[in-house]
DNA sequence: AACTCGGGGCC
DNA sequence: GGCCCAGAGTT
């Protein structure tokens, strides 16, 4: 059997599963256009269909065009990113809408190196939405293609080493057909999200199984080959939670980089000693300072022991009750507002503000 | 090629 | 608690 039929005979009786099985009503496969379709596939890149739904349509409620969200300010847009996680897509979306609106008068870009060029897509994503929205042939390589490809073919190697992914790139291309490549993305993206699924795959029900080496092989989920895992670094911190005698809260906007890039925080410090001279600047005197039970907050490549820090002002005579400025960009916020999930807030620190609520 | 960004699902 | 997910950007 030549690559070439084989190629034919996958695409096709893919394109006839999914015409049966595939998933045809997510939100955003209806009233199809470039901007519904970009702003799914980004917030899909590492994230559930079903996490998705919800941030998806209130998004799309909120910012119905990019000229909505190229208008908006960036922390409107981070507050409706808030919860999804990778928080730089949120700020990469925002960056391009502006682009597009600035360098193509609001109409998405048509060409891979164009779409491309925008901040937050990559080859894959350029692939999905072009093939998807602008009906034009390219292949994607996300990680329901890598691992519905990694066990067609057997593939030992783990697919974020070089040699497999360009590998993987090749194969993904000869197997696009040359018409209905739109469905044919969705179909492959959907084989690989219910059928060949990581753990549990449905091989009884897989429109490929003849012809999936793995399967031959007989143990499907060893393919591809894993990652090799190493160790996560444990890093320590405090978060401390001033609060002024009226009871509001100093948050602090975080740097756009590193972790929890632009969002709103309690100030995030180092030591106890810094704990202590924050307190100071910002309450006075007369604070009183309470360690916290410290928990753990894991991220994907290390562990943050966190210890919270309660810093409660106590009004006092001769001491004045307004705060003490010091430079640095924060605000006092009630603790009432901060509950209403307004403002986006990292993980950890949401967990801390249900905390002081019934404290 | 390794590291940086995460919340959530699943086992 | 580890692994993985509709990845991309930076170093």
């Amino acid at each position: 059997m030549t690559d070439a039929f084989e190629s034919q005979a996958f695409s096709q009786r893919l394109l006839e599963w999914f015409d049966v099985y595939g998933r045809h009503d997510l939100p955003w496969q209806k009233a199809i256009n470039p901007y519904r379709v970009w702003v799914s596939e980004i917030m899909l890149q590492q994230t559930q269909v079903a996490t998705v739904i919800p941030y998806y349509e209130k998004f799309m409620q909120r910012f119905p065009t990019v000229q909505d969200l190229a208008a908006a300010e960036q922390e409107t847009v981070l507050a409706h990113w808030a919860g999804l996680g990778y928080y730089a897509r949120g700020r990469n979306l925002h960056k391009a809408a502006q682009l597009i609106m600035e360098q193509y008068d609001g109409e998405f870009p048509v060409t891979l190196e164009e779409v491309m060029a925008l901040p937050g897509i990559g080859r894959s994503t350029a692939g999905a939405i072009l093939s998807i929205a602008l009906g034009k042939r390219h292949p994607i390589l996300d990680g329901n293609v890598k691992r519905v490809l990694g066990r067609f073919y057997a593939l030992e190697s783990w697919p974020g080493e070089k040699q497999a992914e360009n590998w993987l790139w090749h194969k993904a291309d000869e197997h696009t057909p040359a018409e209905r490549f739109a469905d044919y993305t969705q179909a492959i993206m959907d084989l690989g999200a219910t059928l060949c699924t990581r753990s549990k795959p449905q091989c009884e029900s897989c429109p490929v199984a003849k012809g999936c080496r793995a399967l031959q092989i007989g143990t499907v989920t060893d393919y591809p080959g894993k990652k090799p895992k190493k160790e996560k670094p444990i890093k320590e911190t405090y978060l401390v939670m001033l609060q002024k005698s009226d009871g509001s809260l100093w948050l602090e906007e975080r740097p756009q980089k590193g972790i929890w890039g632009g969002l709103w925080s309690f100030p995030e410090l180092q030591s106890w000693q810094e704990c202590e001279d924050k307190a100071q600047s910002r309450l006075g005197s007369q604070t009183s300072l309470l360690k916290w039970e410290p928990f753990r907050h894991t991220f994907s490549h290390y562990h943050l022991d966190i210890t919270p820090v309660f810093a409660q002002q106590k009004p006092a005579v001769g001491e004045t009750e307004g705060d003490y400025p010091i430079g640095g960009v924060g605000r006092w916020v009630r603790l009432e507002e901060l509950a209403q999930d307004k403002i986006g807030l990292p993980a950890p620190v949401q967990k801390l503000v249900e905390q002081l609520q019934n404290y």
